[in-house]
DNA sequence: CCGGTTATCAACCAGATGGTTGACAAGGTG
DNA sequence: CACCTTGTCAACCATCTGGTTGATAACCGG
């Protein structure tokens, strides 16, 4: 997997770990006590768990033998701010698109002097 | 995969989709196109845009025989959206924790009246 | 009409993923 | 100590994923 934000996605693409990381949202919690809201093995969700411990979204800070879990929102962090990058830019270029699409229609309506053949701007 | 956010997570799981979804962003391209930047064959490329194509991160407007591939921003506010919404649950939660800690403190110092048996709030 | 460009479909393969069961380790409590 | 609770490790299995190659479809230029 190697980068972050691909274990970060993919951690979270999977419903189960999207319900745990809502709950650890509102609090941490021991892994028996996340497995009591699914029909799984504790087995399975102790991997959900380390899928997530592993793309950084949660940590396991001991405490004697309790192990609750802990949401870090860091990641999260990164996840928002790769899309928000991208959104921005795409976003922007609407927006330059839109300026020359006026500008056209603007130039266009007056009069019409340069050899254009069937089909204007596309 | 059923619900759409798993499906945009883990379409956004792979470095290359990722990639595509970055140049998308800059304008619209054709298959082969995007396929240039890639060491892999134009059959991949293509189904790396038919995941993202039906996680709803791209449509493909169909042009005469080109079929420019298109970056949609929803799904993307999509994510960012569920993301946030518990990023800011968690946070407020560490707002109350470190109001109720204070508050422990303030009344811990002067004196220690109740029966407080080893480790407070758990 | 023939050939080139662009893109998808189909079959196949290796490796990752999500689940299972069984065994076991580590920490309190009777 | 014996035991129960909590949690992980290991092996196994079915399915999904990301890539390949080969064949085929759709459209345009000459």
């Amino acid at each position: 997997m190697a980068d972050a934000l691909s274990a970060a996605f993919a951690a979270m693409a999977d419903p189960t770990r999207r319900d745990m990381v809502a709950r650890l949202a509102d609090g941490d919690a021991g892994v028996t006590e996340l497995a009591a809201h699914y029909e799984m093995s504790l087995q399975a969700v102790s991997k959900h768990l380390r899928v997530l411990e592993d793309a950084g979204l949660v940590s396991r800070t001991r405490e004697a033998q309790r192990r609750p879990v802990h949401l870090e929102v860091e990641v999260l962090d990164l996840m928002t701010g790769w899309i928000e990058r991208y959104r921005r830019r795409a976003e922007e270029r609407f927006a330059r698109l839109d300026a020359v699409l006026d500008e056209l229609k603007q130039q266009d309506a007056p009069a019409r002097t340069r050899t254009r053949r069937a089909g204007g701007p596309r």
